[in-house]
DNA sequence: GTGGCCATTAGCCAAAAGTCGAATCGGGGG
DNA sequence: CCCCCGATTCGACTTTTGGCTAATGGCCAC
């Protein structure tokens, strides 16, 4: 086509993003590359580039945790194609990448020729996944699937708040690190648990615990007797 | 020996104790069981049977998350020797729960004959693993052993409340659960900020979560998924 | 017994968290 | 243009926590 195709590669490595830039390049003439390194500037350049062809997305990415900055793209930029790649290849995480709106999964211990040909197939419109790795239609645990709705339902600031909450931070200090008053925050605040429907910050931070990549399911017992 | 031997076996799943007992009564003769099915019962019967010559422990009980349990257990209760019985039998969980001072795993998937040899092996004074596992001679990530010193440092008193602070229960709602004044639980949980170094309750969630099962140290460190 | 540790509680105060209402800004739609 | 809506912002207010001192009683070790 005419006009040149748009990636946004989002990973913290800049290392990294000059490996998955490189192979972009080898496999589409003329893109445009749009770098993002924390949660930040990637809600930053999503915005700024709405006709943005395809997202190569971290899974553990400065200011993020697990699924959740995944789940939040999908849903409030539907027509952005994102792709996981991540240090991990643990077919279950695979699998929850998916289930949360993934259109491919691309391990970082993959060869570059696999890199490539992963890049390749995502632009196709597939959905791409490491050789010998197939995921089930299994649904989303309920549990972790309402937590994702909840999540999208949040907007930008709340998102950032929530995952800022996630990390332990007063309101002061979110309020310092973003610029703006410990009001504002404890808006915001207030906001997030209202959505998530949760009493406390405490909860909210436990329920986004529940996306994190290695605090899947549960395997036996759902508990939660309190 | 003349005097019987005393097991504390410590699972919420009746039929899994009932079975786990059996099958202890097939390698102990005049063997004395004690039971216990929450972070509660536990602790209570810990303390009651300071002779006990063996505790089995599921890693995920009603109140207690992960090897948070396990690291309090052993190191205040140097003399009873513990052994991990887990539906899960990921080698890294394996790995951790020795770390964290087990001295055996048996999954809860292995046959009745493997089950046995592993706590005649146990009983004999050995380390016990599935077969096809080996503990590697790391440490634990330091921060996880911290964490665990931490721990270990609480009253049991404070740790039930920790755990309790981990479902995101107001201090309140302990206070009611545990049927004591809200003043105590917060002349509690102020020690257990002290006692974990952490400036506030979330915080102190957030270093517990580092023990939990599912949520290991690595996310992408060195790569080499070991 | 004495001293120390633990658990318990009260009371007090400062800090943090959370709620409510309201102002501002910007982008559509009428 | 004007209105509406949602996001963002903020101040004032109430509730919850955090942190402190002090006091009680139980238990164990010396």
């Amino acid at each position: 086509m005419s006009g040149q195709s748009t990636f946004i590669v989002a990973d913290d490595h800049p290392l990294f993003r000059e490996a998955l830039i490189h192979a972009i390049g080898n496999c589409v003439d003329d893109a445009q590359i749009v770098e993002a390194d924390s949660l930040d500037t990637l809600q930053r350049v999503v915005e700024e580039n709405p006709q943005a062809d395809l997202l190569f997305l971290d899974l553990s990415m400065p200011g993020v945790s697990g699924f959740s900055a995944l789940a939040w793209i999908r849903s409030n930029h539907e027509l952005l194609p994102t792709v996981i790649v991540s240090a991990l290849d643990d077919p279950a995480v695979i699998q929850r990448a998916i289930q949360h709106g993934a259109s491919g999964f691309i391990p970082k211990s993959s060869p570059i020729g696999t890199l490539e040909e992963g890049i390749r197939a995502v632009l196709e419109g597939e959905v791409w996944l490491p050789p010998g790795i197939n995921v089930r239609e299994d649904r989303l645990e309920s549990e972790e699937a309402r937590i994702a709705v909840a999540l999208s339902s949040l907007t930008p600031h709340q998102f950032r708040v929530l995952m800022m909450l996630g990390e332990g931070l007063l309101n002061k200090q979110i309020a310092y690190q973003l610029g703006v008053s410990e009001a504002t925050i404890k808006a915001h605040v207030t906001a997030i648990l209202r959505k998530m429907d949760v009493n406390n910050r405490t909860q909210a931070v436990l329920a986004v615990q529940r996306l994190h990549i290695n605090a899947p399911a549960m395997l036996e017992n759902e508990g939660s007797g309190g």
